[in-house]
DNA sequence: ATGTCGGCAAAATGCCGA
């Protein structure tokens, strides 16, 4: 079973390319985020034709989230992250999908820093951690995919160039913090431990050839609960996928389980 | 500080969010 996740930011603008991908890789369930795109312009009759399934949770025009299952439709459980009803921003949707329970999530980027855009990264952070709690004492196996827009750590493996980024909030203490409290919780990061040893960057911004450069960062992650840690096989990243003329800035990962 | 996109409003260029 393969599990992918790739933000594609702008689903009607890379519509060729995902079904391409889709066909050369096959992956069995697909989180989607930054659709862009308002809820009935969802592509949901090129997507069947090209044999998924899908839920979506969309905005008029920015963030959007999406499961995608082969040969079969998600079980939609919930289309919004808990804990704060004022919150309308479509960033969270959750599906049960081949026996999994399958997270899609968008966290707010949450620059610029320090201001409210900080302060909401924050606060959504904290009630994903708590929902995650939850998850976890349900005992089954779930999968938290999606764009964390957090660099774990200064590693190599994780930013080619930490001074750069400084003060931009993907590399903050908090929002770092709360990413290893989710680690702490029994979550898996799965790149990490069944990825490449070499660098895993998943965006790369548009600006000066930083994709032809490898001048990436590693913010989109894959998850695992506990009951899924004997299952994990291999973790890696579609870069190739970046190249495109008219890509996104990011590029899929992809998980793969036993089974 | 900057770079570059996608999509919106509103009338093609300027803004927002990333």
């Amino acid at each position: 079973m393969k599990i992918a996740t790739y933000n594609i930011n702008g689903i009607n603008a890379r519509l060729e390319q995902l079904v391409a991908w889709l066909k050369d890789t096959r992956p069995d369930v697909v989180c989607l985020q930054e659709l862009k795109v308002p809820e009935l312009r969802f592509p949901a009759i090129t997507l069947e034709k090209a044999g998924y399934g899908a839920v979506w949770q969309c905005d008029k025009a920015y963030n959007g989230v999406a499961i995608l299952a082969r040969g079969g439709e998600p079980h939609l459980i919930r289309r919004r992250l808990p804990g704060e009803p004022a919150d309308t921003q479509s960033r969270y949707i959750e599906a049960a999908v081949k026996g999994v329970v399958v997270a899609s999530l968008y966290l707010p980027n949450g620059n610029p820093r320090p201001g409210p855009a900080f302060d909401y990264k924050q606060r959504w952070f904290a009630r994903l951690l708590k929902h995650a709690r939850d998850l976890l004492k349900a005992d089954v196996p779930v999968v938290l995919a999606g764009d964390y827009n957090v660099v774990p750590s200064d590693d190599v493996r994780d930013i080619y160039s930490p001074k750069s980024w400084a003060k931009d909030a993907l590399v903050q203490p908090e929002p770092r913090a709360s990413y290893r409290r989710l680690l702490e919780q029994g979550w898996t990061d799965t790149l990490a431990t069944v990825g490449p040893k070499t660098p895993s960057y998943t965006f790369w911004t548009y600006w000066r050839e930083r994709y032809e450069r490898d001048a990436g960062l590693r913010i989109d992650h894959i998850l695992t609960s506990p009951q899924l840690k004997p299952r994990l096989k291999k973790a890696g990243v579609d870069r190739e996928v970046r190249a495109h003329a008219h890509g996104s800035d990011h590029a899929p990962v992809w998980l793969t389980l036993k089974k």
